[in-house]
DNA sequence: CCGATT
DNA sequence: AACGGCTAATCGG
């Protein structure tokens, strides 16, 4: 049977534990079995034969039980590219293998064990060079509606079928604001799927009529029919929004509570809410459940997009340019309870979401089968992941491949170690001062990845024995030599993502922008470029298993080098750089042309050894530097670029921020410092006369831990604290919101809740002087305004005569 | 005022 | 559960 694998696990319980694969043949789903596959790990010690021999006699007890290996072979492995030989012990039972380890682990000639802790499912896929989201061909028996796997399944190519898209939310009734599972109810639920169902569920009838409202008798009966729903609809993806947090623990608990099993599984099984170390995941067998919320922290790690605070509403207007309507949350009980108008609207409010959701997830499935097609793990892993994990997913599956064995990961004080061992990063630049005219801006494409790939950067390459030193590649100012001989591990898996993202760039070209095509090409090298930019991070990273200090380093090393060469060629070739960042420089084209620019390039890349490219960004008829990562650019189409000022942070008021753009607009698109000091005299007049808007007063800071932790208590943790004496919950990670009211004492003891502002005054003193004036000054100091032409009322004609 | 914390 | 560099506000002795 040939079909598209959509998900796979593997069921440890019970006497056979199996892998089973969802394969999507035509509108089917096919569940099949494989009994045939066995946990096993290596082991590296002194004797191999002679420790294997030993290996294979020993038994342990185990629950009353005699615990032994399967079998045990020594077999031809690498280890950082050294050549090894390593003993392969396979078990029966996943739960044999962590008895056999301890023991196995105190044997006095084991050096290592390896790869112990890869979990089956993702064992699976890796060991057959299984590709999820893509094509699968199994050979096997039909048996009570399965198929039961009698040959290793293989990856082959086959068309992508509709898969079946619904999304879900769930709407609590609420009276303390904390929605309280063991007391309050889920009151709707609402469904929305790609082929044109829209539902709410709800238990009260508010005689409204509306065609997506379906009413049931009772919450018990509301989670049956969800229930029957994700099956009659035969969901494939199931979507949600913060379900792995809050939507699902609920709904189990409720369900719990209720008596109703929540049979999601496509075999009519119930679903698992597995608790992680840092999070809760929801698995559903046979469907795959993206929470979106995970998928959107992710880009915003890799800065795809960066937002105030990553709700459903703010997302959605951010990707759809759309607003999606809003419910306070003090009004759920009065909806619920009342009924009429307010009742339609949060009926309304609950549509929207699962809407959203849904509008939302079609928009970033396509990236996430891409990733987990580049990676091979499955999609619900891989929309779970950190760009680092991506990256050691990729290498362990490249690692089998080439019969490397995986790294351990650090235990213990070795992590810590790690840690402590820091390194120097990029330079950056003490930009110039000012406004400066006529830019060209200048960076080298994808720079470290780049470095890695041309000076073959790897910890199986560094420091080599095969090289003389004269041979090997010196890191600039680091006592590393890489070899010239033989190529790496990751330098070699990630050229060949290099090379294949610039295929497929090379085929965009000749596509049409709207057409899926070019759609499906661009999700596919832009997973390519996630996963190549996330390797350096991975090298410097202390938890990773192919952590290497050195390598880092020498990527850093490298860089600083290469820019700072470009920075002495531009200035030799009478370009005056204002600023450098990293792989970018600024550069004023005084007087040259925008040729002499071009010509310039070419003769940089005629230096640069490799892959290593300098690229023309951009030209911009204008720029402000402020200071080290603080600036902003116009383009010839009068675009604005901000990088790194107030205006594009969130623990700034949004008057400050608002103030600073109109700032630089008036100075960079209008030329006029005038207008600039105008606008900031009739924003501090505003303050002053109370016009200005609480919301825009707000400033948010994200608790980054637990209250007692923190040694010095700044305003946002003076909030968090009187939040939790109001009974809320506070928890690290939440955002606080916050408005500096009048009174005496610090900031933090004038710090309110934006919750608790009711018939108190903003402080105009701190929002004039803490906020928006701080914020205007960096960019008017640097062009010779004061403070004091600034301020409301308090106007020098002297200094501003000089900018008229 | 200034180093530490965020 | 990706890196380091960097600015700046506020606390608190």
């Amino acid at each position: 049977m040939r079909g598209f694998l959509i998900d796979s696990d593997y069921v440890k319980g019970g006497e056979f534990p199996h892998a089973r694969l969802f394969v999507k043949r035509g509108k089917e789903v096919i569940t099949c079995i494989d009994p045939n596959f066995r946990p096993y790990f290596y082991v590296i010690a002194d004797r191999p034969s002679r420790v294997a021999k030993a290996i294979s006699k020993l038994e342990v007890e185990k629950g009353g039980k005699t615990v032994r290996a399967r079998s045990v072979e020594v077999v031809k492995r690498a280890l950082l590219g050294k050549e090894i030989q390593a003993i392969k012990v396979t078990f029966d039972h996943p739960n044999d293998v962590a008895p056999l380890r301890h023991e196995i682990g105190d044997f006095h000639e084991v050096q290592g064990i390896y790869e112990f802790d890869i979990p089956l499912e993702r064992r699976y896929l890796i060991d057959h060079g299984l590709v999820p989201m893509s094509g699968i061909e199994i050979r096997g028996e039909p048996q009570d509606g399965k198929i039961i796997v009698r040959e290793a399944p293989a990856h082959v190519e086959v068309p992508e079928p509709e898969l079946n898209v619904m999304s879900f939310d769930i709407e609590v009734y609420n009276p303390t604001g904390n929605p309280r599972p063991e007391k309050d109810p889920i009151i709707m639920i609402s469904l929305a799927d790609n082929r044109g169902l829209r539902k709410v569920l709800t238990w009260k009838d508010f005689g409204l009529n509306l065609d997506y409202v379906e009413v049931v008798k009772d919450e018990r009966e509301m989670l049956c029919r969800f229930i029957q729903l994700v099956e009659k609809r035969d969901v494939d993806v199931l979507l949600g929004y913060n379900t792995d947090l809050f939507d699902f623990p609920y709904i189990r608990e409720r369900a719990g509570k209720l008596g109703v099993k929540l049979k999601l599984g496509r075999d009519g099984s119930e679903i698992s809410v597995k608790k992680r170390r840092f999070a809760t995941v929801t698995r559903i067998p046979g469907r795959v459940h993206i929470d979106l919320y995970a998928a959107v922290n992710f880009l915003a790690t890799i800065g795809a997009i960066k937002l105030i605070n990553y709700t459903l509403e703010n997302v959605y207007k951010h990707v759809t340019g759309k607003k999606k309507p809003d419910v306070e949350f003090s009004d759920f009980c009065e909806a619920w309870e009342g009924g009429g108008e307010k009742a339609k609207r949060l009926l309304e409010y609950s549509m929207s979401d699962a809407d959203a959701t849904l509008e939302l997830g079609l928009e970033f499935l396509p990236l996430l089968f891409e990733l987990s097609r580049t990676v091979k793990q499955s999609l619900f892993d891989i929309s779970r992941m950190t760009s680092g994990q991506l990256v050691e997913w990729l290498l362990i599956y490249e690692a089998h491949k080439r019969g490397e064995l995986v790294p351990p990961r650090p235990v213990g004080g070795e992590y810590l170690e790690r840690r402590k061992d820091t390194y120097v990063g990029a330079y950056v630049m003490e930009p110039v001062r000012g406004l400066h005219e006529n830019l060209v801006v200048f960076d080298f494409r994808s720079l470290y990845p780049s470095i890695i790939v041309t000076h073959n950067i790897d910890p199986s390459t560094l420091n080599c024995s095969c090289c003389k030193p004269e041979e090997a590649t010196e890191v600039p100012g680091l006592p590393h030599r890489f070899c010239a001989k033989k190529r790496g591990f990751i330098p070699a898996i990630l050229e060949r993502l290099i090379t294949d993202r610039a295929k497929l760039k090379g085929e965009m070209k000749k596509l049409d922008e709207g057409s899926r095509e070019y759609r499906s090409i661009y999700n596919r090298q832009w997973a390519l470029k996630i996963i190549a930019n996330s390797f350096y991070g991975m090298l410097g990273y202390p938890r990773a298993r192919w952590y290497s200090k050195k390598c880092a380093e020498s990527v850093t090393s490298f860089g600083r080098r290469y820019i700072k060469d470009t920075i002495e060629m531009a200035r030799r070739e009478g370009f005056e750089v204002v600023y450098s960042d990293t792989d970018s420089l600024y550069c004023k084209l005084n007087g040259k042309t925008r040729e002499d620019a071009l010509r310039f390039l070419d003769r940089v890349n005629e230096a640069m050894p490799g892959v290593i490219e300098l690229e023309l960004e951009d030209f911009y008829k204008r720029g402000i530097f402020v200071s080290k990562k603080r600036y902003a650019v116009i383009d010839d189409r009068n675009k604005i670029l901000v990088k790194g000022l107030e205006f594009v942070r969130r623990d700034w008021a949004t008057i400050a921020k608002k103030t600073q753009e109109a700032v630089l607009e008036a100075i960079l698109r209008d030329g006029s410092p005038e207008k600039a000091a105008r606008i900031v005299r009739s924003v501090t007049k505003s303050i002053i006369e109370g016009k200005v808007d609480l919301e825009d007063l707000v400033i948010y800071t994200q608790l980054k831990k637990s209250i007692g932790d923190y040694l010095s208590i700044g305003p946002h943790v003076a909030v968090a604290k009187r939040l939790r004496e109001m009974g809320r919950v506070v928890e690290p990670g939440m955002l606080v919101a916050y408005v500096v009211v009048k009174g005496s004492g610090s900031v933090s003891d004038r710090a309110v809740p934006v919750e608790e502002l009711r018939g108190k005054d903003y402080d105009a003193g701190y929002y004039i002087g803490h906020q928006v004036l701080p914020a205007v000054m960096r960019i008017m100091e640097v062009l010779g305004y004061g403070e004091d032409d600034l301020r409301y009322g308090r106007a020098k004609q002297t200094k501003l005569g000089k900018f008229i």
